[in-house]
DNA sequence: TTAGAATTCAGTGTTTCTACTGAATTACCG
DNA sequence: CGGTAATTCAGTAGAAACACTGAATTCTAA
């Protein structure tokens, strides 16, 4: 039998999934924690094949876990277990070292096959969510041709450009560069993000989405 | 006992409400429902006093069935049970037709002491979200006092700014003016809305959603 | 280690914005 | 009808933005 763990600080979503694998003969439930702290003590005294853990939560959040998982216990296999259905979260949370992403709005045979599939270290992804990956990085690569990439300074400008408003001046003086130097990275913004002043600036990276990476 | 049914898409929310109602000697767990058309058929079989309800549905949004359901049922309660923890959603739950209001991750008391408060007519609003409201209508108060008052022409003028990130020649051109009457308006409209360039301008109309009018 | 990218900064104009004051001409409300 | 608000426009002037070219360092990845 698989031996599951989960973290997750609602008490509804502990005792929902308690409930779906009371007389499961595959899975195994050895472990239920509602925060980052019981985990860590749970952990010391048994240690699951796969975890469930929840992305939202309070203070802590799931990515950081993830990763710190997976860096100390890199034998168990997590299964990230969300709400959010938008691919945004996927890939980072791939990258911190989960196996398998599944939905809360699951049933009872989906989760025993994602859980089986993550603990033979396999990848389970959401079906929908695969497709939509997939789509998405297809239309990205045709729609545009590519993301105009950004430097560093040139995020960082910009983000001071559209979050605070920031003349060059200011941004010269909070950065400790010359107002040159600031009017350049800007001339070279307008030049990447084709457009022709400060509000198509904002427009473009709001709308691009620019400033998360 | 209290009859108490549940609308939620999710197999997990239902299994751990289920779960943590199980064995209750106040609250009665008379149905589980995953979607507004299996509620619909559930009702006409038996009618609960009070219905969990998740806002956030795919397709149906919660409003929607909240609306719904107080008139069809009216004597049914409906107690609000969501992630939101934000209190946008809950002013439009409680027009709705909302008596309660509850954050998921809630234990087995407090969910029983909501119950019991919709039950009894009364209002329950997650503590939490009950002082944001207070502490947000006060602020809006302090603050703003009112929402800048722009005139048409000045919307209008915004309006180009923000959306087609005119310069103030084009402006001038597009609508037959003079080029120090777009100024003029302009200026009227860093001061009115209390910035001191454009960037300003289009973060803070858009925060305020001053071209929705 | 070495080419290419990134970062830094200056020079030189032109254009646009920003900050006001003042005032004439409508427009609208009571 | 009368007054207040809205709209229009001009003048003045300093600040900032915009449009490049060029070039010296410094990082960085092959």
């Amino acid at each position: 039998m698989i031996r599951v763990s989960i973290l997750d600080d609602q008490y509804i979503v502990l005792n929902g999934i308690q409930q779906m694998l009371a007389d499961n003969t595959i899975v195994q439930l050895t472990g239920m924690y509602r925060s980052k702290a019981e985990l860590e003590e749970g952990l010391k005294v048994e240690e699951p094949d796969v975890l469930l853990l929840d992305i939202r939560m309070p203070g802590e959040d799931g990515v950081s876990i993830a990763e710190w998982l997976s860096e100390q216990w890199p034998e168990i296999k997590i299964l990230a277990l969300t709400n959010f259905d938008t691919t945004q979260y996927v890939t980072k949370m791939m990258q911190a070292g989960v196996k398998g992403y599944l939905l809360k709005n699951t049933d009872l045979n989906t989760l025993v096959d994602a859980i089986r599939c993550v603990y033979q270290d396999e990848q389970y992804i959401e079906p929908g969510l695969k497709e939509q990956i997939v789509s998405e990085s297809l239309q990205l690569k045709k729609q545009k041709g590519h993301i105009p990439s950004l430097t560093r300074r040139e995020k960082e400008i910009l983000r001071l450009i559209v979050r605070e408003h920031a003349s060059s001046k200011e941004i010269a003086d909070k950065l400790f560069l010359s107002l040159r130097t600031v009017e350049s990275h800007r001339y070279h913004l307008f030049q990447k993000l084709d457009v022709k002043n400060v509000t198509g600036l904002v427009a473009k990276a709001l709308e691009m989405g620019l400033l998360l990476g």
